[in-house]
DNA sequence: ATATCGTATTTTGTATGCAAAATAAAAACG
DNA sequence: CGTTTTTATTTTGCATACAAAATACGATAT
């Protein structure tokens, strides 16, 4: 009888997933280089699992491989935003029509209690946490779909432009749009009108594409 | 001066090409446990590489990982082919739409040349060539897009459902169904229609969901 | 005879060592 | 003085070796 469960994560999974924080917060810059032994030196573990780890984060596409010439982080372009987001639009927007069709009553007010909160954050112009309560918002519809592989899907594609969202300067004019966007989502998903929600949310996301683009624009 | 180029194709990379095919041709079954050992002296590789291309294909979905208790290769189940088709249908009408609006001339009389071998191999009920070249006029059309992450992301789900999609019986009705499809694609196409290309290209995934369906649910 | 415990074997996870390739640096040549 | 060639150093790729976990097996006890 032991009530406590020893955790035994794979290191190469602990791994990978230290690279991926490094790498959203930027401490692994866009197109750096990877040297084994230094990340070896500041993570305490061996080559192999970190080179396990660089391997599954090259398929996920963060990290880009050359032979015999190491890792280094994917830099994200211009072009590949361009390219992630019309994909993401229509997956969340087939998200959105089978969550409108097949989401339960209780999950529509959680996510409509979410968007209340996500309201009064906007109002309140508290960043980090109209973010993250917008994340989850998408999140919930999305899972509402009930299609795991689309979550996932979406999911990873997210990973890759997760960098340029949130270094993205939204002005008081995108926000506001994104917002009353946002408004017709929840009102889409609680009439359960399918390709309402579905145009609402390819809109969103083409909103989101703008938005990005510009600041890369006046970085580039 | 060397003319002759040395091919230096990393070892991990040919082994998870090697798996691939391996896992395609039904060499490994859905289910199958990978023996690490046995795979390498079969592969007259070493363990390493081996790993490195185990946690690659996991990534991708065609093998999945047990901590401490190694890998076997996924088990794409009913649920999982209704879950992948519905996402490679939005994804294939996007890639349509884009393709409608941005493939150049020749690429289309190029896609023109493939379907019309690709009747004629239906005609002669030649069904390996009729596959080979239906699925090129796909790739094309995708490719067509100019969108290479769509493209990528369209590969990396059809992956998982290709053993299904041969195994899949297709009846004479099916068959014509889908040839009849083809024909409307590549008017659509030369006519740079695209909502209708879209709406083809998704009718179309429809169809070939039923016919895999249909195959499963003999076999369950 | 069955169940449980302990041991042996297999199999996975990690570390280390060596070889080949690439990069950097230095020397030789024009 | 610049360019090329040679040499040294770094870095990656692969293989092997050892440790830990899981599975298989057998013995003992009930």
């Amino acid at each position: 009888m032991n009530s406590s469960i020893i955790i035994r994560a794979p290191l190469h999974d602990q791994v990978a997933e230290r690279l991926r924080l490094m790498i959203d917060s930027g401490e692994l810059e866009p197109g750096a280089r990877l040297n084994e032994i230094d990340l070896c030196n500041t993570m305490g573990v061996s080559r192999t699992p970190l080179r396990e780890a660089i391997r599954s984060l090259a398929t996920e596409g963060l990290i880009e491989l050359q032979p015999n010439r190491g890792a280094s982080v994917s830099i994200i372009s211009h072009e590949d935003v361009s390219e992630i987001l019309p994909i993401m639009a229509a997956l969340e927007g087939l998200g959105g029509r089978l969550a409108a069709t097949y989401m339960s009553e209780e999950k529509i007010a959680q996510v409509r209690k979410v968007h209340d909160q996500m309201i009064i954050h906007y109002q309140n112009r508290e960043v980090a946490e109209y973010f993250e309560t917008n994340r989850l918002i998408h999140e919930l519809v999305t899972e509402g779909s009930g299609n795991q592989t689309l979550v996932d899907t979406i999911n990873s594609l997210s990973a890759k432009v997760r960098r340029e969202r949130f270094s993205a300067q939204m002005t008081e004019e995108s926000w506001a749009k994104a917002v009353s966007e946002h408004e017709e989502i929840i009102a889409a998903l609680e009439a359960k009108d399918p390709e309402r929600l579905e145009a609402i949310l390819i809109q969103h996301v083409e909103t989101k594409r703008a938005t990005i683009l510009g600041t890369l624009e006046d970085k580039n």
